[in-house]
RNA sequence: UGGGGUAUCGCCAAGCGGUAAGGCAACGGUUUUUGGUACCGUUAUUCGGGGGUUCGAAUCCCUCUACCCCAUCCA
């Protein structure tokens, strides 16, 4: 784990710590109507995660509140991936099907409380009324039912006594809301369809606004973590479980940012657009990022864990670069997996000089592997190379077999190439070559120096296998339709070759080939008789990106202009206040701007001015510190008021505290209401000018400190800041700061 | 045009008034019988822009800008 917590590890911390909770309860909670992708990984580690770390638990549940979209064939995907992952949830899985009776009652009992009615408008209508971002909406005539006929029409609803979509239950909260989603939101519509776990016993299904956040009730969830676009959606989930008013506790919904990933798409519309259009091959494609397909395609639970792991969890809308995912299966597979030799594109190679046959040994593993394995490797006159490791005409910097240079056979011998065979078109059909009998591997004495080792398989013994060579699905970064597909995102081998014993001594299912990639045996089509062969990931290849960076110019950057809108300007009571405030007063104009535009502050402002006439002071205090306060409350609702401001400003004002002092005093005053003065005096915050109580602290800290001391004295000016930081920091912040800061420079000098 | 969010390196992301963490990517170098790995080093005088408060601001205040979400009987 990394060393620094999420923003919802904080939160679960501090409610731990705070006895909101005694356990932490958290909960997977998908719809089962898609695949799982990498997305849903973020999210199951995430849940899983949390409760893992902080000891409680987390719980699977299908979200089955549309029987129209949702299958069992998903919800055994959807275990899979967990299963996989490595999670546990004790066997059970939930489901809000399950809950639909306790639904219900609760239905029922927000009827009662006159909180929901039953509304008879047709859908359209119910969007025209609904009104839009701007404009309020109007309440439907329907809602004026009464209790009683409320209570007959759900009932007669969930008896199936009506035909989709003539009646609906809403909420009563406000069709004049700012936030669309309280505009009196739906809890429950009719629909006669078969669901997939009850069947046919119900004709109403509720709502994601009002099942979810009950199920999360009814199970104990303490923290409901969803992703950002519920955001909106949380003020239903508060009013639902406020309006019932359950016993506590109670969870509280957070949102995070879902992942996105560039080169991908994560959405559940365009991913079953390409499985259902063919453009790949079912959702376990090894393309796709579903878990299906990751898992097919070899990737590790590990990887997938560690990934999430690394790219943290936040509220800002992002994109990860799929290198990520890519650095964390290489990173993963680097220390697990045999490393094997298979030619791709093979060219056959004659040792002229070689007679005979014979075995050699070659590790499994490199010397930086700490894992102990070995098979033999048949050689003989003709093997195999690959293509791109031969070379007539190298470009600079080639370290492969080239009619002058010598190359290793990795595990074997040095060759030299003698002739080039050509086809009637030129092109290269075998290279005739000689080997160096005493440059074998491991006991070498020809001395030769080469600048490579290639991969090689004997010819006579090599196993043709089918390698499948994946690419990223999309060539566009941020792919919108089929038009950024990828035409090259799989390209087939039929005929690659591989040595025998990835075949015969089958030491694992994931290899690495050498100098190529990660390679997975393909768990569906695999066999003994055909093997395959999925690419998982390449190696990191500084070679051809050598190769490419001496092309292409670097791209431009434009740097984006930053366009200043216009300030909305100030009414002529504004303007008055302001004028008075710049001019009699000697505000400066940002300040004077503040108080002017707030008739909240600025009346807070001249009532402590009559009361402690220090216009800039105060002005500077009510403008920063108290507009703080003001964000979130009203001015009736502060604790403090327009004397306690007074009394603190002159405390600044006679140098009595700092006025670092001053902010933590206002933020006590404006908590609890006290007399600043009071707590002033109680905390002894009095400030400390004096240099003869101030300067051994700052000895002591400077001999503490050798290394900044040094550092700053090298130039680093900004040092000074540590330091002064440092002897605030052990006086309680009640050092006079500029006499603080004189004594530092003057020392440091 | 209302409400809710978000902005820190090419991509993620810490940071909560006192020296701008870390990972990926990139670029150098060392080691290497994988052009892999590992290891060392380089890459933000600056935190979306502009002001203000403060001895000191990525962090507090004001203001502007850009992007995302909300008007499914989907979740």
């Amino acid at each position: 784990m990394s060393e620094s917590k999420d923003f919802l590890r904080t939160i679960v911390e501090e409610d731990l710590k705070s006895g909101k909770y005694k356990e932490v309860v958290t909960r997977f909670p998908p719809e089962p109507n898609g695949f799982p992708h990498i997305g849903h990984a973020k999210s199951i580690v995430i849940n899983f995660g949390i409760a893992r770390d902080y000891h409680g638990c987390c719980y699977l549940r299908m979200d089955d509140t549309n029987p129209t979209t949702e299958d069992t064939k998903y919800v055994e995907a959807l275990k899979d991936a967990v299963h996989w992952l490595g999670f546990d949830w004790d066997d059970t899985v939930y489901y809000t099907s399950d809950y639909f009776p306790k639904l219900y009652d609760y239905a029922v009992a927000l009827i009662k409380m006159g909180n929901a009615y039953v509304d008879s408008l047709n859908e359209e209508e119910i969007r025209e009324y609904r009104g839009t971002v701007t404009e309020p909406g109007k309440r439907s005539k329907y809602a004026q039912r009464s209790v009683e006929e409320n209570l007959d029409l759900f009932e007669r609803m969930k008896k199936g006594e009506f035909k989709d979509g003539e009646h609906v239950l809403r909420a009563k909260i406000d069709m004049s809301a700012a936030n669309m989603q309280m505009r009196d939101p739906l809890l429950y519509r009719i629909r006669h369809a078969h669901h997939f776990r009850t069947g046919n016993t119900w004709a109403v299904y509720p709502m994601y606004d009002f099942a979810h956040c009950l199920s999360d009730y009814i199970e104990g969830i303490t923290h409901s973590l969803c992703t950002l676009e519920f955001e909106n959606n949380r003020d239903i989930y508060d009013w639902v479980l406020d309006t019932l008013e359950l016993e506590p506790p109670r969870p509280y919904q957070y949102e995070f940012a879902r992942l996105s990933m560039n080169y991908t798409v994560m959405s559940k519309r365009k991913l079953l657009e390409l499985v259902e259009g063919k453009y790949v091959n079912g959702w376990d494609d090894p393309r796709l990022p579903t878990i299906a397909g990751y898992k097919r395609r070899g990737y590790t639970p590990e990887s997938i864990l560690n990934f999430c792991d690394q790219i943290g969890v936040a509220k800002a809308n992002s994109t990860v670069d799929v290198a990520q995912l890519e650095f964390a299966i290489r990173d993963d597979l680097n220390t697990k997996v045999p490393r094997v030799m298979c030619v791709l594109d093979p060219l056959k190679v004659t040792i002229e000089n070689y007679e005979g046959s014979e075995a050699l040994d070659a590790s499994y593993y490199p010397d930086d592997v700490p894992k102990e394995g070995s098979r033999k490797m048949p050689f003989s006159k003709e093997i195999y190379i690959d293509r791109e490791d031969f070379n007539e005409n190298p470009p600079k910097g080639y370290y492969r077999l080239t009619p002058e240079q010598p190359v290793r056979l990795k595990h074997a011998y040095i060759i030299t190439c003698k002739e080039v065979i050509k086809d009637a078109d030129g092109k290269i059909t075998e290279i005739k070559a000689e080997y160096h009998p005493e440059s074998k591997s491991g006991s070498d004495t020809s001395g030769i120096k080469v600048k490579s080792a290639i991969q090689w398989v004997d010819a006579a013994q090599a196993k043709k296998v089918e390698v499948r060579l994946y690419d990223r699905l999309y060539s566009s970064e941020a792919p919108e339709g089929m038009e950024d597909l990828n035409p090259n995102s799989l390209q087939v081998i039929k005929n690659a070759l591989v040595e025998p014993a990835v075949i015969t001594e089958k030491p694992d299912e994931r290899f690495q080939f050498e100098r190529e990639g990660y390679f997975y045996a393909d768990p569906v089509d695999y066999t003994d008789e055909k093997p395959v062969f999925n690419k998982i990931v390449g190696l990191k290849d500084s070679w051809s990106k050598k190769k490419r960076s001496s092309e292409p110019a670097p791209k431009p950057k434009a740097k984006k202009v930053q366009v200043d809108g216009e300030v909305v300007p100030m009414n002529e009571a504004e303007q008055a206040l302001f004028d008075k405030y710049t001019g009699e007063l000697g505000l400066n104009s940002e300040v004077a701007n503040t108080l002017a535009r707030d008739t909240q502050l600025s009346s807070l402002y001249e009532e402590s001015l009559s009361v402690f006439n220090s216009p800039v002071l105060l002005a500077n205090i009510v403008a920063n510190e108290v507009a703080r306060e003001l964000k979130e409350k009203q001015l009736n609702e502060l604790k403090f008021n327009a004397k306690q401001i007074a009394q603190l400003v002159k405390m600044v004002d006679d140098e009595t505290i700092s006025n670092k002092i001053a902010k933590q005093v206002f933020e006590q005053m404006a908590k609890t209401g006290e007399d600043p003065t009071q707590i002033v005096k109680t905390k002894g915050l009095v400030q400390i000018s004096d240099p003869a109580i101030i300067s051994p602290i700052i000895d002591e800290i400077i001999a503490k400190n050798p290394d900044n001391v040094a550092k700053f004295k090298a130039g680093n000016t900004k040092l000074l800041g540590f330091f002064v930081g440092q002897v605030l920091k052990t006086t309680g912040g009640k050092a006079n700061p500029k006499v603080v800061n004189e004594l530092v420079a003057e020392k440091l000098k």
